[in-house]
DNA sequence: TCTGGGGTCCTAGGACCC
DNA sequence: TCTGGGGTCCTAGGACCC
């Protein structure tokens, strides 16, 4: 394949920064976004030290990161490290307002985008590298980097936000290269400066190696992807299995042959929730009950807002000691119906444990298919109609 | 003081069919 | 009486990502 420009956006601290708009007297200050929207007291800011209860951080400032806090920790943990930092709740809704936002903006200059997700992006420039390199560019790189000067200020004057960009030439280098230069940073690599810059890094810092291979890697005494790039192919297959191993040790090498996808359908959709403290599945059966319900319900109306139906609905439960379980039923007919789901969802519930305290209550319909597509398409029910022309 | 909510993809075994 | 291989669907769990 010849070469491409690939480029990977990261917005800057996204939640925090809508936030920032919106409060922009508290720019410089350690900012935290997590936990529950509280009720009549919503609009005050609190600080971590103020929090009590369940919820992680999504977002933290750079301020706030000096602390050592960041995504994904505890909000009491958070508390110790950092208990006059400011904490908001997430404003979802709000968000995925900017995300539209800075997409089209993107979009209108670059239009081959792939999402991953609210606040990042995969754009391919290689179109728009080489058309540009025709009118006389002397060199492509130096005219991707003129592109995603273009595609930053777009964002800005769109959304007044900043993001972080990465090229080279292919998503999983352009991924940590968005990283390398936060915030507002723009850096360019080439296949080249694959020892140099990539190879020093953690292993972590690959998308795809999460935790658990980390950990099993470090017991390998593999911590940088040098290491991993230099280590044994025959060894990793052994370790992590024949895809997961060989698919480690190319990536360490920088090659990835993924294309910028720009659609996709959804998989599955779902709803779930975990409470305020466990609760009982027999002294507090009412209370899972409505709730149950009311998942059922939310999930019947996303499906019917986004047009899908489903095929196999699914149970998700978590018990106070973490451990999770999870049930599914296929139904011989896609549905979109919430007393449907609630039934199937209900015989999922009978196949499992309530011997303990439950964490967690999620419910999820999955095989999804488009609610306009005509019934003889999806289902093999004699009842349905043949297809007449005239 | 433990660990949110929304997703995707992979693996692996068993059923069932040809 | 013992022995096939391939393909697809279903289910459960787990790793990982944003």
């Amino acid at each position: 394949m010849s070469s491409r420009f690939i480029a990977h956006l990261d917005m800057d601290a996204f939640y925090a920064s809508v936030e920032l708009l919106r409060y922009p007297e508290l720019r410089g200050r350690p900012l935290v976004i997590g936990g529950r929207r509280r009720g009549a007291e919503g609009a005050a800011i609190r600080t971590l030290r103020e929090y009590s209860g369940r919820g992680v951080i999504t977002t933290a400032t750079y301020e706030a990161r000096k602390f050592g806090v960041n995504s994904g920790m505890g909000l009491m943990k958070a508390a110790k490290l950092a208990p006059d930092a400011l904490l908001l709740p997430a404003d979802f809704d709000e968000y995925r307002r900017y995300s539209r936002l800075f997409k089209e903006a993107v979009r209108a200059v670059a239009p081959h985008v792939e999402d991953r997700g609210i606040d990042e992006i995969y754009i391919d420039l290689t179109a728009l590298v080489l058309s540009s390199a025709a009118e006389g560019a002397p060199d492509s790189w130096a005219r991707a980097r003129v592109i995603a000067t273009d595609i930053q200020r777009a964002v800005r004057d769109a959304t007044g936000l900043s993001c972080s960009i990465g090229i080279t030439p292919n998503k999983l280098l352009s991924k940590i290269a968005s990283e390398l230069d936060k915030p507002g940073g723009l850096t360019v690599l080439t296949e080249g400066d694959v020892p140099a810059r990539i190879w020093p890094l953690p292993v972590r810092k690959v998308n795809g190696i999460g935790p658990k291979a980390n950990a099993r890697l470090e017991r390998l005494g593999i911590r940088t992807i040098g290491e991993l790039a230099k280590a044994d192919r025959a060894l990793l297959i052994g370790q992590f299995g024949t895809s997961y191993g060989a698919w480690m040790h190319e990536a360490a090498h920088g090659r990835d042959e993924r294309a910028v996808v720009t659609h996709s359908e959804p998989k599955s959709i779902s709803r779930e929730t975990t409470f305020e403290d466990d609760l009982h599945p027999v002294r507090d059966r009412e209370r899972l009950s409505r709730i149950f319900t009311e998942l059922c319900v939310r999930v019947a109306d996303d499906l019917k807002r986004k047009g899908y139906l489903g095929k196999t609905i699914g149970l998700k439960l978590r018990y106070d000691n973490f451990k999770t379980v999870t049930r599914d039923r296929t139904l011989d007919e896609p549905t979109g119906d919430a007393a449907a789901i609630r039934r199937a969802a209900g015989e999922c519930l009978k196949r499992v444990a309530l011997d303990r305290r439950i964490r967690l209550l999620g419910v999820r319909v999955g095989a999804l298919s488009k609610a306009d597509a005509p019934a003889f398409s999806r289902a093999r029910s004699p009842a349905a109609p043949a297809a007449t022309l005239f």
